[in-house]
This record gives structure tokens, C-alpha cells and sequence, in this order.
DNA sequence: GTTTTTCTGACAATTCACTGACAATACGCT
DNA sequence: AGCGTATTGTCAGTGAATTGTCAGAAAAAC
């Protein structure tokens, strides 16, 4: 999954940062309004975090636009402490959820893998399909109970086929969701990952739809 | 479905073509103006991708100049971001749909299905012919609810027949949209592609007009 | 019944995905 | 900081699914 961060404070972007990455987010980090809303508008991102009350661009403002690009990308804001217009406005300009500062990381954290899970039509912090369970607040993978240790690469891999169960996923979108710049096209990275990860969840976890991409899926389609 | 992409920004180009081929398109990318106008002239293709603000010819011009040829293929013009002239003239000049860059590529490919779709009289991204659904979205066949199988070719054939169903389509014609360049007149390939298909959607899916070519209908007709 | 057109099964060529071995890199530990 | 281990990317070779070709069979038209 990849977050893209917009935040001028170099501190709090940086902190930000670092706990989203350790909660399994490649992150992308951006003091510049301006620059911001170009990134969010031209690369594909899984949620975004914006503070409002940028020099260059404006959060609001940022957001508006978006939404009006159709762009559904969940996102978060975050607000200084007592600003109610600022809030109100900003659930009305399409923010999904906010966050007033100061707040501890582990609940952005939450919030953010809440807003994700609820992006792609997951309720619950658990995700399952087939016999497979991954437990998004643990960063775990376990199949009939059984935990299974996965590198963290493996695990971005599951976690995104498993948030967007159910449906075909083609090697260009995993690459961009699983590599934080854009990548040599020439590699066949991500069928060696499939690979391993396959041998750990088990030969018929991940399928291959040939020439389309592929897919974790409940048993009875 | 075959898509004229007409950009002189190799990698802005070379982006869209990956893209759309990975939506089920194939796909023509060409950088000059004058060349494109050609192409676009001479060629079929189910949709053009026309950037505005090209070198040797512009977009603009090549637009009127189709429209004035009675060619009727929808196109999708490309313009920079601010420019409004651009883009209602875009469309007095007979584009059917604009997209700013900077953009997504998941909209891009949206906003190209939809324009064939629509193009096609079809409203919903969903198209239904008997009890067969073509869900273009997520490229995949379904009869009464039951997802089939199809190989890259067999869906291209599918996607075809069903966006243009109710009406009888010849052999060249499927031969100029399912294949990229020209082909060897003299092989069966098209009669081998519609068995292989017909096996797996069922008997009555496809039928022949002997002498005629190929249709995908509702019963009643 | 003959001719024309389309269908079908078998084979071949090609493309695409998988695999195992190696190399490079990142990471944790003392 | 330096060493050892784990992780990840690369590459070449293997295997399998897809697609095209061909020849003969079936079906339709006359």
C-alpha cells in the first residue's frame, strides 16, 4: 500500500512517515502544496494524509480539486486542535476522516488502515478469503490459525491482493502499489514474489489468471 | 478493440499504450501529427487518444479535419492543465471527451471504456446479450452469474461482438479490430478463435450468418 | 449432387509465467 | 563500524497455456 504524505513540518511529516512504514506503507513525503496535489493527481495512492494549512497550496483547496478530478483516494486530514470550521469544511470538501493534532501515532496509524480497509469494502480489521486470514492491526498472515512468517515484501503483496479480494489484479498495479518509485519494466520481479509467497500460503492461495494478472479469491467463484 | 494514441512525449506515450494494453486494447502510438492524422484516416480503430499541443501538425486541426471526413471515432483529447480555450474548442471541434493532465492512468482507462461503450449506444459498463454479461470493468464473461474463462484473444473477440451486438459482423472486420497489424488473408484463424469461444460460452452464444459473418443477440430478435 | 462456406481436431510456434541459482542489498547484532 | 544473515532483484533455462496453421469433415446453398 502506498501513503502520500503532505505536511510541511519536517518533524511531523518524517514521524508520520517512519510509522506508517512500519506499519507496512511505502510512503511518500511532500512539503510543497502545490507539488502534493500533482503527485496525488498523477500517481496511484492507496490513501492520502493532508495537512491543512500549507504554505504554497492550501489543503482544502488540494482536496476540492481532487474530488473534482473524480479521484476517490481516501483522505486524511489533519487539523490544529479547536479549528471546528477547518473540520467541518473539510468532511464537506470530501475528506473521508480527520485527525486533530496533537494525536498519538498509533491512532493515525489506525485510522489510516481503517480508511483503507474501508476503501476496498472490508468492515473489519481482519480480512479473510478462502481459508487465508490476515489480520491487518498485527501485520499477520495465517492460514487455518497457523501463523505464517512473511518477509515484508510478501506481506505488502498479500495484504493488497487480499484488500482487493475478489478481483483481478495485473502486474502493472501491483507494481506500483508495491514499489515506491516507478520500476524497470523489464524485471520479472513480482513473478519470482508470487513465487515465494506461493510457496509459504500454499499452491493455490494466489492464482494466475494468464495474460490478465492475478487473484486471491473465495473458493466458490 | 484497437486505440490510436497520438503523443509526442515518448514516455507520457509509451504509459498510455502499457495502460490501455493492459485493459484489453491494442494499441497504435504515434508521435508525429501529420502521420497520426493518417493513421486515424485511414485506419479502423474503436477510439483515439489525441494530445493537443503536438509539433508538426496540431491536435486541434487534425480533429477538424477527421470531423470534416465524416469519421465519426471517438476521441479523447489531452490538454494541459489551465487551459480552458483549448478545451472548449476541443469540443466545438467535435472531441467527445477532454482529460487535464495531469491525470491518473486508472482514469484515463475509465474514461476510454466509457467512451466506447457510449460510442457503441451502450450505457452501463456492463453490457448483457441473452444471458451472457460482459462486465468491462473488471474484463470478465459471466453466463447466469457464473464467471467463464476466457484467454486475452477470446475476451478481445467477446468484448467486440457484445459491444456491437444485435448487428452482424464480417470476418475482415473482426480481423481489423482484434489484431494489430494486417494480417495473412488466406488462414482461418477468426473461424478457429469463434469455435474455441463458442465451446465455452455454449452452443447459441455466437452465431453464424452463413455468408455474412458473426453476431452475438438477444433471443427475442 | 456438387460447390461453397464454416467447423473441428491435431499439430506447431509462440508467448507467457514459473523456477532455481546467483548477486546485490538491506538489516540486525555484537 | 564490521560481520553474518535475511531479504530481494536478476537472469537463464524450463514448462505450460495460448494462438495460428493446416487438412479433412460437416453443414448449408444452389
Amino acid at each position: 500500500m502506498r501513503a502520500l504524505i503532505i505536511e510541511d513540518d519536517e518533524k511531523i511529516g518524517a514521524s508520520i512517515s517512519t510509522a506508517l512504514e512500519l506499519a507496512g506503507f511505502l510512503t511518500v513525503l511532500e512539503k510543497d502544496g502545490e507539488e502534493g496535489w500533482f503527485l496525488g493527481s498523477s500517481e496511484p495512492f492507496d490513501v492520502i494524509i493532508l495537512d491543512l494549512g500549507l504554505p504554497t497550496l492550501d489543503g482544502l483547496t488540494i482536496l476540492k480539486r481532487w474530488r473534482k478530478e473524480n479521484c476517490i483516494t481516501p483522505v486524511l486530514i489533519l487539523t490544529a486542535r479547536g479549528n471546528w470550521d477547518e473540520r467541518v469544511e473539510g468532511i464537506d470538501s470530501g475528506a473521508d476522516d480527520y485527525l486533530v493534532k496533537p494525536y498519538r501515532s498509533e491512532e493515525l496509524v489506525a485510522r489510516v488502515r481503517s480508511l483503507v480497509r474501508r476503501s476496498t469494502g472490508h468492515a473489519a480489521p481482519n480480512i479473510e478469503v478462502g481459508d487465508i486470514v490476515l489480520d491487518t492491526r498485527q501485520m499477520r498472515v495465517s492460514r487455518d490459525g497457523q501463523p505464517i512468517p512473511l518477509t515484508p515484501q510478501e506481506y505488502r503483496l498479500v495484504s493488497y491482493l487480499m484488500h482487493n479480494n475478489n478481483r483481478v489484479v495485473d502486474q502493472m498495479e501491483l507494481t506500483e502499489h508495491l514499489y515506491s518509485q516507478d520500476f524497470e519494466r523489464d524485471s520479472n520481479s513480482i513473478e519470482v514474489l508470487v513465487g515465494r509467497t506461493r510457496r509459504k500460503l500454499g499452491k493455490n492461495s494466489i492464482k494466475t489468471r494468464r495474460g490478465f494478472g492475478y487473484i486471491m479469491e473465495d473458493e466458490n467463484e
